[in-house]
DNA sequence: GACAAAGGTGACAACCTGTCACATAATGAT
DNA sequence: ATCATTATGTGACAGGTTGTCACCTTTGTC
C-alpha cells in the first residue's frame, strides 16, 4: 500500500504518477519495470518515489485496484443477479472481464502480469492488510449461501475447490488470450469446456451432457 | 540449451558448474539468481559463462531438464503398469514428484521455480527446440489410446481439458506444499478431491461419489 | 617450431535499486 | 512579521546487476 504521504498528494500530480506508471507497466512485466522510466515519466526524484512506495510492486498494487476490487465483487453481484446460477456466472466472468479490462485500458497490464510471477496474487488478492487467503475465504462465505443448490449440489468444501480450480481455468484462459495470443473463438469454448468438466465430471451421465 | 562448447568441457569441470547453479537456484528465485555467485562458486569467468550459457535461464533449463524428462515419461510408465486406470496415476503424481525430487535435491530449487514466473513452463517444457505445446500434444497423443476407457471416458478433447485441468491442480498442490508450507496431511487430500472433482463433477451421483 | 583453432578472461559501459544528509516549502504560533 | 516546526522534495552515492568484446593462453596439427 502506497505511503500516506501518496494518498496527500495533489489529486493532478497523483495522476501524472498514475499516467507515468501505467505506461511502464504495460511497457513490460513488473519484474522488468525500471522505476527510472517511470520517475522520468513522471517528473518526480528518486527520493520522492521512495517516500510514496514502498517499490514498484507497491506501486504497481494500487494501480491494480480498482480492476481487483472489480473482478471480487463481479460473483457476488452476478450470482445475485441470476438467482443463485453460479455456473452461468462461471461462464461469463472471463469474457466480462476481459472487455472490462479492454475499455478501463487494464488490458495491457492484465498481459504483462500474467506472464510475471504475479498472476496467481492477482486473483487471491485482498488489502494488503490481510492476508490473501483471509479475503477469498471471505469472498466464498458470501456466496455460497446465495448458490443455488440445485444447480449446484456442493458441500461447502466442494465448493472451495471448485472455486480454486475455476480460478485456475480462468488464468490459463487469460494466458491464452493475452499472451499466446489465440483468438476468442477458441479461447472461450476451451474455457465453457472445463467449467463443464467441473459441473458434470468426465464420467458425465448422458442426460447431464446433452441438457448442456 | 547450452552451448556446444559447454558439452565438449571435462565432466569434472560441468559438474563444478552444475554444484554453483544449484546452491544459487537453491538460495533464491531464478529472477534473484545472481550470475555473479555461480561464477564466482564454479570459479570460472563471466566470459567463459557466457560462452557456456545465453544466461542464467538458459542454465536453469539445463538443471531442471532431468526433472522434467522424469516427470513427462511418468504417466506413460506408470498408466502401463496400472492397465490404463488413469485416476489412480493422477492421485500419486504429486507425491510421487515431491518424493523423487526431494532424493534427488531438486526441491529447493522447485520450491524457488515455483514461486516465480515459471511454474507453468516447468510442466509445459519439452526439448526448447520445439514449442512446448507441441510437446505435450506428443504427450497426450500417447497417454490417450491406452487410458481405461471404462473408467475414464473421456473424448481426446475432454481427456486433454482433463490433464491440463490436472496440471494445474498439481501446480496448486506443489505451491501449498513448497511455498505455503502447509503439511501433506492437508495437501494431499485436497489434491485428490480436485481428482474426485474432475471426474464425477460437482452434480455427482450419489452412487458414484460413495463408490470412490 | 609455427600456425590456426579453440578456449578463457576481466575491464567496461550501461543499467539498476534503495538510502540518506540535506534543501526547500508550508504551516502554525507568538 | 518572524520564527520554529513540520512536511515535502532532492540527487549523489554505494553497491549491485548484465552482456560484450578485444585480447590472451592453451591445444593440436603439419
Amino acid at each position: 500500500m502506497p505511503t500516506e504521504r501518496f494518498f496527500r498528494l495533489p489529486k493532478e500530480k497523483a495522476e501524472t504518477i498514475r499516467q507515468a506508471a501505467m505506461q511502464e507497466f504495460i511497457r513490460v512485466s513488473p519484474e522488468e519495470a525500471s522505476i527510472n522510466k517511470i520517475i522520468q515519466a513522471a517528473d518526480i526524484s528518486r527520493g520522492s518515489f521512495y517516500t510514496y512506495f514502498e517499490d514498484k510492486y507497491d506501486l504497481l498494487d494500487w494501480l491494480m485496484e480498482d480492476g481487483i476490487k472489480r473482478y471480487q465483487s463481479f460473483y457476488l453481484i452476478e450470482l445475485k443477479k441470476n438467482n443463485g446460477d453460479i455456473w452461468d456466472v462461471l461462464d461469463r466472468v472471463f469474457e466480462d472481464t476481459i472487455q472490462w479490462a479492454t475499455e478501463e485500458g487494464f488490458v495491457g497490464i492484465i498481459r504483462n502480469v500474467t506472464g510475471s510471477n504475479m498472476t496467481q496474487s492477482l486473483f487471491d488478492a485482498g488489502p494488503r492488510q490481510c492476508p490473501p487467503e483471509a479475503a477469498r475465504d471471505a469472498c466464498l462465505k458470501q456466496l455460497y449461501p446465495i448458490v443455488d443448490k440445485e444447480k449446484c449440489p456442493a458441500s461447502p468444501e466442494q465448493f472451495q475447490d471448485l472455486m480454486e480450480m475455476h480460478a485456475m481455468s480462468l488464468v490459463l484462459a487469460v494466458k491464452m488470450f493475452l499472451l499466446e495470443k489465440k483468438p476468442m473463438e477458441q479461447v472461450v469454448p476451451a474455457y465453457r469446456r472445463r467449467n463443464r468438466l467441473l459441473r458434470y465430471g468426465v464420467c458425465l451421465k448422458s442426460e447431464q451432457a446433452k441438457n448442456n
